[in-house]
Formats: C-alpha cells, sequence, structure tokens
DNA sequence: ATGTCGATACTTTATCGA
C-alpha cells in the first residue's frame, strides 16, 4: 500500500497539478495539506471521478486538512484532543479495514510557529504536545498507525542547505527539535530516513529568492510509523518533479510502500 | 541585493500567512 502526502497550498488553485499527479503515480491513500479551503468549496467530485473516497477538514482561507483513499473510510476523525478551543483545521484520521487488519492514518498540518516571539511559537509547540499526546494513546492500541503531513519541522542539519540561517527558525530552533525528538522517543519511525539516508533531500522550497533552482529547500514533511507499522515499511520516496510543473506548490508530495 | 504565491475584501491594490 502506498501512502503519500502533499502540501498543495490551496486545493483549488491546485487541482489540475493533483490529479495529474494522482494519475501518475496512483498512490492508494494521499493525504492533503493546506487546502485553504471548507467542504462545500473542496473540488470532490473531480477527486471521486479517479477512484477516491474523499475526507476532508477544511477552514476558510487558511490550513485545511483532506485525506484521498481508495478503500472506504471505516471511521474519519477531525479533532487533535487536547484544546476544545482550537479552531484551525490541521487534523484528519481515518482507519482503513485491510486484509492485514485496521489500518489508522492521520493527515497533520502542524503550525508553521514564526515569528517565534509572536503567541504563533507557543501555539506550535503546544500542537506538538497534543499530537504527542495523542500518539501515545494510538501506540497502546498496537496496531498499524501513520502519521503523515507537513510537521513544519526540519528533523537535522542535513535537512536543509544551510543550517546556520534557519537555526533560530521555529521550524529548527532546538525547542522545536525537542517536541519532535519526544514524538520519536515514543518509538515512532521517521519512514523516510529508515530508508533512505541522503543528505539534503528536500520536500519544501520556498518560492522566493530562487529556493527552487538553486535546490535552498527543506525536508519538513513526514511520515512518523507505528512500530506495526514500520515492521512492514518497504521503500519510500520524494516526488520532486512536481515542483518543476507550472503553478507548482511549494511543496511536493513524499511517499512510502507498507507491505499490507 | 533582489527575487513568490494564494485567499480575501467596502477589490482591481493592500494585507496576511507561509
Amino acid at each position: 500500500m502506498k501512502i503519500a502526502t502533499w502540501n498543495v497550498n490551496s486545493i483549488r488553485a491546485r487541482l489540475d497539478n493533483v490529479v495529474t499527479w494522482l494519475k501518475e503515480t496512483s498512490p492508494d491513500v494521499a493525504c492533503l495539506q493546506e487546502i485553504k479551503t471548507v467542504e462545500d468549496t473542496f473540488p470532490r467530485q473531480a477527486l471521486e471521478d479517479l477512484g477516491y473516497n474523499v475526507a476532508i477538514h477544511g477552514q476558510k482561507s487558511y490550513n485545511g486538512v483532506a485525506m484521498l483513499s481508495k478503500k472506504p473510510f471505516e471511521d474519519v476523525c477531525a479533532i487533535l484532543p487536547g484544546d476544545d478551543s482550537d479552531e484551525q483545521a490541521r487534523f484528519l484520521q481515518a482507519t482503513i479495514s485491510t486484509d492485514d487488519g485496521a489500518l489508522t492514518i492521520a493527515s497533520i498540518y502542524a503550525p508553521n510557529g514564526n515569528p517565534v516571539e509572536s503567541e504563533k511559537y507557543p501555539y506550535k509547540l503546544d500542537w506538538m504536545k497534543r499530537l504527542h499526546a495523542h500518539a501515545q494513546e494510538m501506540l497502546k492500541l498496537e496496531e498499524c498507525f501513520v502519521i503523515a503531513g507537513d510537521y513544519n519541522v526540519i528533523p537535522h542539519d542535513d535537512d536543509v542547505h544551510n543550517p546556520e540561517s534557519w537555526r533560530e527558525d521555529a521550524l529548527f530552533r532546538p525547542e522545536t527539535l525537542e517536541h519532535y525528538h519526544r514524538l520519536l522517543n515514543l518509538g515512532l519511525t521517521d519512514a523516510y530516513r529508515a530508508c533512505k539516508q541522503a543528505a539534503h533531500q528536500y520536500t519544501f522550497w520556498d518560492y522566493q529568492a530562487g529556493a527552487w533552482p538553486k535546490d535552498h529547500g527543506i525536508r519538513i514533511d513526514h511520515h512518523l510509523l507505528s512500530p506495526q507499522a514500520a515492521d512492514r515499511l518497504k521503500s519510500a520516496g520524494i516526488d520532486r518533479f512536481t515542483r518543476g510543473w507550472q503553478k507548482a506548490s511549494d511543496h511536493v508530495p513524499i511517499w512510502i510502500e507498507l507491505d499490507i
């Protein structure tokens, strides 16, 4: 089973690219982030026409996540526990039944957190704490569980062109990495790193300052796997080619294959 | 040194977020 995740930076602006990519790469599940629209204006039909079931946690203008699956969703939850007052659409979790049992997948859009001296940074860290608590609960089930999406975290110096220029950024500062390490320390596996050891493999290049032609990117989109999912991990890859397309998202898809 | 893109609104340019 191939599970991809892609921050599309507006599903309505990106629909042609998303449809082309789905036809070319045919993931079984696609987690989408920054759809930037509500369910009423999400282009559901175009994706259903490609054979996908569609689950949406939308928001006007900002944020918003969705999931596409060739298999039907058994259960869908759009709430990350821990803050009833949080109105930002950044989480969607669904369960799919497979021949090998239940598989639960979350599509996440973690907060960016910049600027760090604003209220956005504590919100980012609190959101990561909530994700940690949720992952801890899910791990008790001892099932296949994948948290895929835009973590807005650069895990390591090898995941950025110039680490020093990012050191104080909300995506890379030590306090952010501490929170990310707490997730890994639960026993979750960074699927891409488990498969590929090459440095400087990126999933995001800023639109500004010639970041793409200079390959000044960062790796911030990840799949974290429960031990049961990690046992089934076969391969991983990054669909870099979509960044060169017309009307490209600033992120590209990243995918894994599980032997399920 | 500079460089972008998408959504929104009392819109056709400014503002916000990334």
